[in-house]
DNA sequence: ATCTACATATAGAGAGCCTACATGTAGCCT
DNA sequence: AGGCTACATGTAGGCTCTCTATATGTAGAT
């Protein structure tokens, strides 16, 4: 998977691995990776950072705990992070629509 | 259109717009926004840099005419361009597949 | 002791899309 | 003559996100 192509729609991911319920940073990588069949590899240095951007803009929230001596950050979505999924389901329809229509076009012009 | 969505799927919508026919920059920036049904509004600062990266890499070849007064650079798609759309496409139909796979996921994990 | 899995984090690189600007022709209108 | 719009190409610089590489630390198995 070109990692350009994950461009804008990296948030789309992480807050849909997050609707059903609250993870930490590393089973979020991992439901990635289990839902996408194994075609979704998301490094840390993508994952983590764009958590805490998430939560600075309000789209997340997030608090430790420690289990088993290991200290985890759990993240959840906040309301206005269910709203933004939302919108990004529909962004993300739109987009398929447009860019697939553009590829797939055989009509002439 | 959020731009970032863009990202990596550029490719793939120029060497598209010019499967059927060469076309210069202009027209092809018309193309798509003709193709799309007026979503795709490319800024000329995005397609010509593209445009003269296709060229360097092989993808697409051009030459210059003038027309009423006016010069035009008409890119056509090489070979290689040919394959690569084919590659684009297969690897969109990749994309979609596992991005809106885990999007949609509502079963288990 | 050493290795792997678990767990988080940051610095810096790389790439590409965008805004803004620069340049020029043709044709229409006043 | 002057101004406007459409046509046509191009670059500089900014912005943002993803990635690579690295750092740090615990737990458990060998």
């Amino acid at each position: 998977m070109n990692p350009d192509a994950l461009r804008g729609h990296m948030d789309a991911l992480l807050l849909s691995v997050l609707e059903r319920e609250p993870l930490h940073g590393y089973a979020i990588i991992e439901a990635l990776q289990r839902r996408s069949g194994g075609a979704l590899s998301v490094p840390t240095g993508t994952v983590y950072p764009a958590l805490r951007r998430l939560e600075r803009i309000g789209h997340l929230s997030s608090e430790w705990a420690t289990v088993s001596g290991r200290r985890r950050r759990t993240y959840r979505l906040t309301d206005a992070g269910r709203k933004q999924l939302e919108g990004e389901r529909s962004a993300w329809r739109e987009f398929t629509t447009v860019i697939g229509g553009v590829l797939r076009a055989e009509t002439s012009g």
